[in-house]
Formats: C-alpha cells, structure tokens, sequence
DNA sequence: ACTCAGTACAG
DNA sequence: CTGTAC
DNA sequence: GAGT
C-alpha cells in the first residue's frame, strides 16, 4: 500500500512539474498566442491576421472580476452560490481507462515515454499494478464514460489501471498515509477523501481526520441544491422556432421524399463532380500529405469504402459516386480490407485519375459535342427527372442556353451539369435563340466574350435580348447547394413544400455590362442581402416544443445585451417539484409526430412501462420494420422472458434509452427522492475513481426511472421494482421516503471536500482528478488557486477558465446563441458559400438555454472541393472580428476532421459575457453521423452507441460500422477499422439500429 | 467477474 | 500515456 | 451501482 501511494504522489509532482511554468512565462505565452493556437505555421494565404488575442482586453476583465464586487464570489461561499444556481452542467463520466497492469497493455511509445520522463511507472507501477490491483479485467485503455446526468454530466476519473488503482488507493484510502511527498501534509493528504473515501464498500467510513475537519465545517444550507433548485422568472426565450414553413407534416422515417433526397444528392455529387475531376486527384494528394505527423487512426475511418447506395442507379450516379470517392481519399480496396486498411491509407492513393469512366457516346461512338450533348440530355429527360423528386425540380419552366467554354466537346463536367439542370426541371437547347429564360455561363471560364459571342451568335454583349440575363453557372450552384445542406439537417421530415429560391439576377451577372440584364427594374438591389437566405431560415431545431423551464429557472441569462445588470432573482421558492416538470412547451403547428399518444391516454401507464423497458440496456427489441408505429404500447415479442404483452406489462429491465422518447411528464411524485438521489449522484460523479464514476451513471439512471415513474414510490418493493433500481438504492430510497433525510448525504455534505471540489472542477480544464489534488495541496478557494501557492500552476487553459468562470458557468438564453451563431454563419459563408454550417448541440435540440455553441461545418465535396483549412480561416476571421476571445485548443492541422474549442461573446456589446464555443468539421459522407453525434445528448448517443456495440456494430461520429475489430487490451486501438454501414443521414443510422426515428428535441435523456 | 460510448486535443 | 472535454 |  504504502508503495502505491508513494507512485501516486509522484504522479502527482511529475504532473505539477509538467505544468511548471512561471507566472512571466505565462503572460508572455498569452500575450503572444492563445493556449493551443496556431503553433503551426498559418498559411500565408490569409488575408486577415489576427493578433488580438486576448491583450489587453483580457487583462482588464481578469482585473475586473478581481476587483468588482459583484465578482467576489470567489470563495468558498461564493463557489457554493456558483455551483447551485448557475448550473455548470457536467456529463457523469466513470472513466476507466485502465493501462496494463501486464505488458500487453504497455505500448512502446508509452513505455518510451515513462523511461523518458516519469520514473515513477515503468517497471515500478508494474510491480505495483501486479500487487496492488485488483484484477479488473483485460487492461483497456479507452475511457467509458457513465453519465452525464440531468443537471450534469460529469467525468469521473478514468482509471489508469497501472497507476489507476494505486492512485485511487492513494487517494482514497483514508486508512494509510504515509510519505510526505506532496506538499501537503498527510493529514491534508488524507483529506481529500471527504469526498470520496468510499471504494469498496466502506464508502461511509471516513477516516477520523476527516470527520475532525467535517465538524470544522459549518455545513449550513446544502440542502438539495441541485442545479434546479433555483428560480428566477425569466421569460422564456422568444419562440425557438426559426421556420416553421419548413415543416412539413411527415410520414416519419423511410418516407420516399428522403430516398428522393438521397438520390438528388447522388446526382449532385456526380454532376460537380465530373467537373472538377482533374482537381480531385490533387486534393486527395494534398490531403494526404497533409497527415503526416501523428497517424491518426481515424484517417482510416475516413477511408469510407463503401459500396454505392442502393439508390444509385444511373450510371451517372455511380460513376459519379465513385468519383467522389477517390476525389477525398485514397480508397480503401473494397470490402473488408483488413490489414490493408492501415497500409491503404499510407499508400498515396494511387487512383489512376484515369479511371475512365465510360461517358455517353454519340451515334458515331464519339464524345459529343456539346450541342449534341444537349440533345441527348433533353431526350433522357424525364429518366433524369423522375430521379428528383418533383418538388427538387425548381427549374421548372427554365429554359437554359448554357455556355460551357468549350462547345466542341462536352467534358464530364458539362455533362454533369447539364444533367443536373435537366434533373431539376430545366429545358435546355443547343443553339441558342430568344426564347430562353437565362444564358447560363461556366463560373470559372475566362473565356472571352468573344468566344462566347460567337457560340450565341451575337457580334456585341449589348446585342443580347436585354430580358434574358447572363449568368454564372452559381446561380444555379447555390440553390442546389442550399437545398443539399438543407437536406441534411431536415431529412427527417419531408420537404415538399420548401421553396427553393434562386439568387437574383444581379448577383450573378456573369457581365457586369449587362448586370440589369433581365433585373426587374423595381426590384433593383438597394441593399444586397447577404446571400443563403434560405438557408438562413432552415430551423435549427426541429423542435416544436421548446423548454422554457430552464429559462424560468433563470438558469439562462436573459438580458443580452447587458446580463450582468440583471439583478439575481429573489430565491423565489420553486419547488424542486416544478423543476421537474416538463420544460417543453408543445407548441401547435408542429404536426405531432405519429406513435404515441392515442391508446396512451387509456393506460396512463403504459408509456411509463414502454419507458422502463427502454431504461437500462439489453439487447435487440423489434423496431426493426421502420414503419414504426406506436412505441409505446408495444409487444415486445423477442425477449423471452416476456410474454405477449399483458394488460400491465411487467417492468422489464432492459431495452435502449435511445429506443423511446421520453416521457416529459410534467408531475413527478417522487420528486423529493429525486433530489437526495441527484444529490448523491453529483457526489459520486465527483469522486475521482472510476468506480465511483459507474456509481454516478448508475443513480443517473435509477434517478431517471423515477422521473419518468408516474406514481409515488412508497416502499422498497416499489422501488427495486424499478428498472435502474437495484437493492442498494432501493434502501436510500426508502430511508428518505421513511425519514425525509439521508444520512448519507448529510454526512457527505458536512464536509467541504465536495464544494470544494465543485468549486474547482468548476474551472474549464480541471476534472476531479486535478482539483482533489489540489485540495490535497490545501487549496480551499479560487483565490488559493490564483495566487499560485501551494505549489499549484494552472495550465493556460486553466487559467482561462478561472479568469471566466462565471461566464463559463453560466448557460445563454438560446437567442444569445442565436445572435452569435448568425454573426458567424455568413463569415463562414464568405469563406465558401458552398459550406454546411449549422449550430446543434442543446440549440437543435431546442432547449431554451444553451451551456455552449455547438457549430458543425461540412461540405459536399462532389465538385471536388472541400472545407479543408477552412476552419482555420475561419477561425481567425472570427478573432478579426471580435466574436472568438480566446482559444481553448485547436485543431493543430488543417484537416476536414477537426475539433475547435474556444470562448466567445458578441462583438460590440458592453459586457457580453463570454460563452463556450465549439465548432467540429467533419467530412461530407459522414455528416449524418456528425449530426447525431454532435445533436446528443450525450446520453442518448451514449446509448445508440452501446445499442450499436450489442448489435455488433460501432457507433461513432463518422458512422455507423460493422466488423470493428478491437484490441482487446486496449479497446482504443482497433486493429480492423470495419467496414461502414452508413453515416450520410442520421435517418439511415436510426433504420439500421432500429431506432425508431426521433427528431432533435425527442432525443433527450438527460434531466430535461 | 464483466460491462457500462467513442472520440479529440493538450501536455 | 493521462486528464479533460465533447 | 445495476444487470447479466
Ligand atoms: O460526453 C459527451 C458530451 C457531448 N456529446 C455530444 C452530444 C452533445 O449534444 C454534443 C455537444 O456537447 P455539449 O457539451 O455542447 O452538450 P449539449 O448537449 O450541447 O448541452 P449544452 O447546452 O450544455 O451545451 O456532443 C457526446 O456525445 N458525449
Ligand atoms: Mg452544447
């Protein structure tokens, strides 16, 4: 014992030496450059620079909040105050991320980097691993996260098995103490287990010290003050709903217009495509040498070989998707391409741009020309049309003259586009005359006027028809392109009545001589509006329900403008009761969607039983025929166990979070049980052991039962009954429903190791793991930890997060993310107007506050081109611009697969709080798997996933596979990447899981 | 006794 | 590799 | 901590 603790203080000391960094070192660090930004090269490319960071600015705020009264909440009184009312949510993670206790686990890079730098571990920890740890299993390394509850989602302390478990006996053992080797002294040392003491079934047992320190502690006013317990009338966010035209009562799931999306998207796809063909084989290239340092394994996902969807038919479609392929990376030889997978990836994608594909011939067996090209277009027109849905074909009555350039022949990419046109409604004619509605003119041609001219027949461009514009093939790329991007974030519902706007005339004159040139004359451009409207107006959410309960908690600032001038509302006593109601608001015009309701309202029950089915996690249910029905009554036929459905059916303790709504009811009896349950929850979750963490997603889910549980509780028969509720909880349950109390949670609570701990983990950048130590140090407050003693150094990241802690720690009205996200979309438009850019997280989930800014960036890559480095761009616009502050870390390559995180706040406005921001760039053929991810919760992803893994499949953010083929001993490492099943739509994620669908606001299983 | 999601970035 | 975060 |  007395071994391990003395690996973990080292452990302890190598991390602090880590961190070392002098005061000066770090201010010059900041000065110059945000932690994790730009330590590469920027490209020189970039216009606008940006050297603010956060100078002078961020200095003043640091002074301010030091100084400014209202900011005193510092300490440990005020810590109390921040962690109750402003609701820092945190994800409920038991992280076990065991190292090897055995050599298998040990890979060479880390064993290189132990003898390199820690001495503590190598072979010590591995004598120590061998004695000390308790088996645990095959090491693993990834980490598992258990919950991230209601109120918060947390981490729990992953456990690295080696040191893991030492550190864990270290820190948590009260019993033996031992080598003063951190500063602190043992008695300090010990303390820390307050918190956490427990692991092996002596949780309540704290060492003597520590319940001296507890009788120190005037354990006053703690009472269930969870993040809801508090109140504030605000009103509610002004209606979520950014477009409601966009919605469309729908036949939910498989519904033909989405088959017809996908299939417009092919043909979109293929028709760019072509075009740019040459070009695909440089990016891929550059791509490619672009991953060089570091081999990420998930290039490998990347590597997407998959077979053509079912939907393409066309040849065209299929060449073309072949096409895209090869255009972003270096396929990955078909099926199952095992070992190859890794070496594939290191090969340069040796694709012969040559692939020839075969073009359509003319009758002499030739390429035609243009024109001629023209004909046949028109003659397989209705083929082409009927691959588009009827509501896709917004060229309608259209007739087009195009100019390609070269009228000789018609390249892949004239044919591509004239497919396209013709697909979506457009007549086109060979030779031009005066009947045509528009002349549609290659963007990219420099072609002169002259050969232009002479393909119209004209001597002068003044001789054009002045009714007939000029314009460049964008006018039609960007209503595609809209549409598509559209697409994505509403295939869940059909479309039929979205309108498709094209671009006036006057914004793309290919001739600026002849600019006006079919422009109604009083519809002339007075003020250009910044382009994508449509797009612009696409609703986020989906949602018609939004939660305005939180809004009413006051957990949401509500003054934009100035929420620091809004005086904390009187403690208006909410009950917890309340809280606990739905806080979403149906709102009417949304068509509800199918299942549900109707026999509900006969068995009041049955949606709770439906629930409870889908509460913990088993294995396959039926919801395998998509046209899904009801989920609510429901035969659950394949479990064995359970007979055809009875009138009350038994509570079943298994079945997927992700596979049924959730049932916002909005009275719960049980609440005062939920309030001591949470409350032990968030302890646990603040323990820094693993097991501890498991403890916390455990009670996540016994606490989520109980929500959705219709009756009271008034016994532990009723209690066990509950699926999540086992005999242990089912005992604190009925101790609070017999004495309204908890001894364990007073216990816990009288001392001030768990504020304490909420207090610093309440700091962006530290997790339990740090702030135990620090606490372990002597640290008790903010101030503590400010003024550097104790020997305790915040990284930069850390001190970010203490200079913005409120701001951090506080959740926006979602109009403020609103107002942000809407300076930043046309930026990043400006950037590429071909861009997907979307906010999701909580924001597409409608809820009425937001913890951050989740921003997704994609694009369609079928013209061969891509969003790569674009982030980066974008990026220091932002910073130009004054609406990034600072940078939290950053994606060190420019990659089409990047992660952002950062602090922002609106520009130009006086005291604008900062606000967390993220933003992920992911590739355009995984986009639905981005979306699902990235829309969450966490908890719901977190079960689709797991739902993925008992169906054989892995789930993550590029896609849903099969034949994943994992390390053992080191889950993270996957010898077989697998082989994808789909990540284009979150749709097709839903169908083959057998998920039934749920739109963004129904995927809730956190506390709403 | 085993599992509990799967990943990215910083250091 | 661990810690922290999404 | 619960479920298998
Ligand atoms: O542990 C996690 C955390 C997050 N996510 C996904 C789901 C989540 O919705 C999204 C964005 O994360 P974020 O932390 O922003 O959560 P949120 O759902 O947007 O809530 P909040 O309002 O607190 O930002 O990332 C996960 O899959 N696992
Ligand atoms: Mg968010």
């Amino acid at each position: 014992m007395g071994r391990s603790q003395t690996a973990a203080k080292m452990f302890f000391r190598e991390q602090e030496k880590r961190m070392n960094v002098s005061d000066d070192d770090m201010d010059d660090y900041y000065a110059r450059r945000l932690p994790g930004q730009h330590k590469s090269r920027n490209e020189p490319t970039d216009d606008e620079q940006y050297t603010v960071i956060n100078g002078s600015d961020g200095t003043r705020a640091f002074r301010s909040m030091l100084t400014d009264p209202s900011n005193d909440r510092v300490g440990l009184d005020s810590g109390k105050e921040l962690q109750e009312t402003s609701t820092r949510r945190t994800r409920l993670v038991p992280r076990k991320r065991k190292s090897s206790p055995n050599e298998t686990g040990q890979s060479p890079k880390a064993k290189r980097n132990r003898r390199a730098g820690t001495p503590a571990n190598a072979s010590d920890s591995h004598n120590l691993a061998s004695s000390v740890i308790v088996s645990e299993g095959p090491p693993t390394s990834p980490v598992s996260s258990p919950v991230r509850g209601a109120a918060s989602r947390h981490t729990p302390p992953r456990k690295h098995q080696t040191e893991g478990d030492t550190l864990k006996e270290a820190l948590l053992s009260n019993s033996q103490s031992n080598s003063a080797n951190t500063p602190a002294s043992d008695s300090a040392y010990q303390m820390s287990l307050p918190i956490g003491g427990n692991r092996n079934g002596k949780p309540a047992s704290l060492s003597k010290v520590v319940q001296d320190t507890l009788l120190d502690v005037a354990n006053e006013n703690f009472t269930n003050a969870t993040v809801y317990d508090d109140n504030s009338s605000v009103v509610a966010p002004s209606s979520p709903i950014e477009n409601p035209s966009a919605f469309v009562p729908s036949a939910s799931h498989s519904s033909g217009p989405v088959k017809a999306a996908s299939t417009l998207l092919d043909s979109v796809r293929d028709a760019v495509m072509a075009h740019h063909a040459g070009r695909s084989d440089r990016s891929a290239a550059r791509q490619h040498s672009a991953k060089k340092s570091r081999p990420k394994v998930r290039k490998l996902d990347t590597a997407v070989n998959e077979k053509s969807r079912d939907t393409d038919q066309s040849s065209i479609v299929s060449f073309s998707s072949a096409r895209a392929e090869t255009s972003l990376v270096p396929p990955v030889t078909s099926g199952k391409g095992k070992a190859v997978a890794k070496a594939s990836s290191k090969t340069t994608a040796t694709r012969t741009k040559t692939k020839k594909k075969q073009l359509p011939l003319n009758k002499n067996g030739k390429r035609p020309t243009t024109q001629e090209y023209v004909e046949m277009v028109m003659e397989k027109a209705d083929k082409l049309r009927a691959q588009v849905p009827a509501y896709a074909q917004f060229l309608q009555g259209l007739k087009f003259f195009y100019f390609p350039g070269n009228m000789t022949v018609a390249s892949e990419s004239t044919i591509g586009k004239m497919d396209l046109m013709v697909k979506h409604g457009a007549d086109l004619v060979a030779k031009y005359d005066s009947s045509v509605t528009q002349i549609i003119v290659e963007t990219g041609i420099n072609a002169q006027e002259r050969s232009f001219l002479r393909a119209i027949g004209f001597r002068k461009l003044a001789d054009i028809p002045h009714h007939i514009p000029t314009l460049t093939w964008q006018w039609i790329q960007d209503p595609l392109t809209n549409w598509l991007n559209h697409q994505v974030l509403n295939e869940g519902r059909s479309l039929e009545k979205l309108e498709v706007k094209m671009g006036n005339y006057w914004d793309f004159a290919r001739f600026s001589q002849r600019i006006e040139a079919g422009v109604d004359p009083n519809d002339k451009p007075r003020k250009r509006v910044k382009q994508d409207k449509s797009l612009a107006e696409f609703s986020h959410i989906s949602d018609f329900s939004i939660d305005i309960n939180a809004a009413l908690d006051g957990k949401a600032d509500v003054n934009v403008t100035n929420p620091r001038l809004i005086a904390p509302l009187p403690q208006r006593q909410k009950s917890s009761l309340q809280v606990a109601s739905s806080s979403r608001v149906p709102l009417d015009f949304y068509p509800q969607p199918v299942s549900r309701t109707p026999a509900l309202d006969e068995d009041p029950l049955a949606e709770f039983y439906a629930q409870a089915k889908a509460e913990c996690d088993e294995r396959q249910s039926r919801w395998d025929k998509e046209d899904d029905e009801t989920n609510t009554s429901d035969t659950n036929s394949e479990t064995d166990d359970e007979e055809p459905a009875p009138m009350a059916p038994a509570l079943v303790k298994r079945g997927w979070a992700c596979d049924s709504k959730e049932n916002q009811q909005s009275t719960c009896p049980n609440q005062d049980i939920i309030g001591k349950l949470e409350e032990l929850m968030q302890i646990h979750k603040a323990r820094p052991t693993t097991d501890d963490g498991w403890r916390a997603y455990s009670y996540t889910k016994a606490i989520r039962t109980l929500r959705s549980c219709p009756y009271r509780i008034k016994s532990y028969q009723d209690a066990v009954a509950l699926p999540g509720v086992g005999h242990k909880t089912a005992e604190k349950i009925e101790e609070i429903i017999q004495t309204g109390e908890l001894r364990r949670l007073q216990h816990e609570l009288s001392s001030d190791g768990v504020h304490v701990q909420r207090l610093f983990t309440g700091i962006y950048g530290v997790g339990n793991s740090t702030a135990t130590r620090w606490y372990n140090n002597g640290a008790r407050t903010l101030e503590d930890l400010k003024a550097g003693k104790l020997g305790i150094k915040l990284s930069p990241v850390q001190e970010i997060g203490l200079r913005y802690y409120d701001d951090i720690n506080s959740r926006m009205p979602r109009t403020e993310a609103q107002t942000i996200f809407e300076h930043i979309k046309p930026i990043a438009l400006s950037i590429d107007r071909n861009l997907f850019v979307e906010i999701m997280g909580s924001y597409r989930r409608g809820k009425a506050d937001c913890g951050d800014i989740d921003i997704l960036i994609t694009r369609n890559d079928a013209d061969g081109k891509t969003h790569e480095g674009v982030l980066r761009r974008l990026l220091k616009r932002l910073h130009n611009a004054d609406i990034l502050t600072e940078d939290l870390a950053a994606p060190d390559e420019d990659d089409l697969e990047t992660c952002y995180r950062g602090l922002c706040h609106i520009p130009g406005v006086e005291g604008a709080r900062r606000r967390r921001i993220d933003f992920l760039t992911t590739t355009w053929k995984s986009r639905g798997a981005a979306l699902l991810y990235y829309t969450g919760d966490d908890l719901f992803n977190r079960s689709m996933r797991l739902k993925a893994n008992k169906m054989g499949y892995s789930l993550n953010q590029r896609g849903l596979w099969k034949d994943v083929i994992r390390n053992p001993s080191k889950r993270s490492e996957k010898l077989d990447k697998g082989t994808i099943l789909a990540s284009e739509t979150e749709q097709e994620i839903f169908k083959v899981l057998g998920v039934p669908w749920q739109e963004p606001h129904e995927r809730v299983r956190n506390f709403q």
